[in-house]
DNA sequence: TAGATTGTTAATCGATTAACAATC
DNA sequence: TAGATTGTTAATCGATTAACAATC
């Protein structure tokens, strides 16, 4: 039950893991060595065994790993293997942005949009009906929600993070531009634009005096 | 000319303390010490001192920083200060999305909109006609571009960068789920939004096993 | 078996935090 | 001046890399 905490830092490579992996199948590649691994992702093959012994041996000795086994191991660590669902708080260009993306391969389904602008009532995106937030409540507790999407106006982040805590949402995915003021009971991941473009911003001005590459990946 | 190179982790909280350093303005705050800060950040008052000594000291003994000043100066490191122009290709539901978003305030204006589909010619976004991409160069050539985004489906990503890279374009906001292959040259921000949605599937699955709070901030 | 490559420990490196003298 | 708080150095902590014995 109690499983080992694993670093933040390690968390946020597993998902490119597991891109790099589904590009191999698709290459019809069968095996590959942290070493080859290593040399195609820029990282170093240490880091990647150690990245892997977090949660086990996948590997095997003198042979390398199965690319199909390990990408599915990352897909059950990360959880994409069962569906989750999810709503969509605000339907303005960026919620019906989102709400149009597949993310089937991460393993999440839109179920809900919901925004206060009545002008949108009844319209569909992707066949689902945009709602009041006001039918959120009845929404929430007749249905399986997993994880909140946030694209509302800076101002309303925070009341209905509120809200969504009080209905016993445990996850919110937030692109409104504010830190939420929620407990440690509710995951946050926040998604800054404005920020990601501001360090974008920097390295533009200061180019050629960095240490690192310019190509960061992740989110960093 | 040479600056001292700063680490990539001192870049990415900048646009933190900016942000946090704005709403304190908003609610005419004159003066806050590092210690003060660093509650309402929940960071080390440390951590804030060591990034702002990167750049120079900006506060005073006994004191502390004046946060218009502070904000200020802030802005100018992530060179916010002057406008930028940026261009997007891929006027799917992102690329409109991102082109209607209010980027002004980072200093950066879109002038332009790029997209294959020639059912979307002439289309406007925010007052600005999407073009087809074979006017791409032309455009590129005639205007000053300092940013390119790039919201277009995976397969042409890596085509269209090595394009905008020949057309002497040194900076791409990239939301393809890809790594782009590009010179050392070109600076790349990625935005990889089903990465980040599975970092979140992740700690809601082994919620309770976090080291560190759920709230992961910036883009982390 | 010999060669290859993992899993894992040890060494290094970098980033964060603590401490405090300098100074407003 | 006395109190507060910075700027900065030193100590700690964590993450990355290197090395190698285990083993397929």
């Amino acid at each position: 039950m109690s499983e080992r905490v694993i670093s933040p830092a390690v968390i946020k490579r597993l998902p490119r893991y597991y891109r790099y992996l589904g590009e191999l199948i698709e290459n019809e590649v069968v095996r590959i060595s942290s070493k080859e691994l290593s040399i195609k992702m820029k990282v170093t093959a240490s880091q990647i065994r150690q990245d892997l012994n977090n949660f086990g041996g996948f590997g095997q000795q003198g042979y390398g790993y199965n690319v199909q086994y390990l990408y599915d191991e990352i897909g059950k660590i990360l959880g994409l293997d069962n569906q989750q669902n999810m709503i969509i708080i605000g339907a303005g260009n960026l919620g019906q942005a989102l709400a149009n993306y597949d993310f089937s391969r991460v393993g999440f389904k839109v179920i809900g949009i919901f925004d206060a602008n009545p002008r949108l009532e009844g319209l569909a995106v992707r066949g689902i009906e945009i709602q009041m937030v006001d039918e959120l409540e009845e929404f929430v507790k007749s249905h399986s929600v997993d994880v909140a999407t946030l694209t509302v106006p800076k101002k309303n982040a925070r009341p209905i993070a509120s809200k969504l805590e009080e209905l016993g949402i445990r996850a919110i995915w937030n692109f409104a531009p504010t830190d939420l003021k929620v407990s440690d009971d509710v995951c946050v991941k926040n998604v800054h634009l404005d920020e990601s473009l501001m360090t974008l911003s920097y390295n533009l001005r200061h180019r050629g005096n960095e240490k690192y590459s310019y190509n960061s990946y992740m989110n960093d």
